[in-house]
DNA sequence: CGCATTAGTCAACCGAATTGACCATATCAG
DNA sequence: CTGATATGGTCAATTCGGTTGACTAATGCG
């Protein structure tokens, strides 16, 4: 088969959009906050890990420290996350959800389900699994933890 | 399997991103001009349509006809691009690529296919074809043509 | 102890988009 | 044919999300 070269990254790009603009829908239609996709990586982050600084998401998501303590700041006026002393560093904060981010994130995850079932109904759970390898097997491949910014 | 909700379009982003990043460092270590994706989707929707207006260009990237119009004469000024009179329409100019502009679209191809050669070296060209297959799947029947745009 | 390093903040700036106002040409209804 | 409306394009101001740079305060290693 003769692939037009280029059109992967393409499709790739306008797959994204398309399950990042369906969710987002999802979210809109309930009244929320403009939660941008860099906040819900900024979730998934924080349930991961229950000792992260405002640095450590800095350098999670790709971005300055400066970038990453606006969002948190914005996550934290909006009352999904919260800042506590660090138990032992004096400078530092750690970062934690609070009860409405958890509940936020459950119900994120059962949004993105449902993109993803969107999906896998059109080619079959199989072949989105065997998808989802392979993405994990080229990310990983390359570097294995990409930035995750912005991407144009 | 379990797929972790919300984990294929973190992939699908990183993905993206790490190939853009793969072109862009093969295209800055020739001292070319700092072409973006937007720039790369502009070449390729050129090279399928001889009478596009910068107001269907807007329209295909999914972005407002100001920003288009910037976009156009930045790559006019590298020389990429060209605008004529339209032919019947005395408000509109249509854009075509010049010599240059196909000359690196060809160029760019070929960096194109070695980042999916790279790819396909890692999980194997049938399963690439195939996720191929998937995205477009998912992507046409998804509304066929989502907006390529920022996609955070 | 003293000095380089690090977490975080403040402020200025930047790039790439947006909105809004506008002009000139096209098109359509009467 | 003419007048109203829609459309392609430009200019200017603003917005948004990020960056760079300078700084403070706490850390921790020699």
């Amino acid at each position: 088969m003769t692939r037009r070269p280029g059109e992967i990254p393409l499709l790739i790009a306008m797959a994204f959009r398309v399950m990042t603009d369906q969710l987002h829908a999802g979210i809109e239609a309930e009244g929320r906050e403009p939660l941008r996709p860099a906040h819900g990586y900024t979730f998934r982050f924080l349930l991961g890990r229950d000792d992260a600084t405002t640095v450590d998401l800095a350098d999670h998501l790709g971005v300055t420290k400066q970038a990453a303590s606006k969002i948190v700041a914005e996550l934290e006026g909006w009352g999904y996350v919260e800042r506590r002393p660090h138990p032992t560093d004096g400078r530092a904060r750690v970062l934690g959800l609070t009860a409405k981010g958890r509940t936020y994130v459950e119900h994120a995850d059962e949004l993105w389900r449902q993109a993803e079932d969107r999906w896998a109904s059109i080619i079959g759970a199989d072949r989105l699994d065997r998808l989802h390898e392979d993405l994990r097997a080229f990310v990983d491949a390359s570097g294995g933890r990409a930035a995750l910014r912005p991407v144009w």
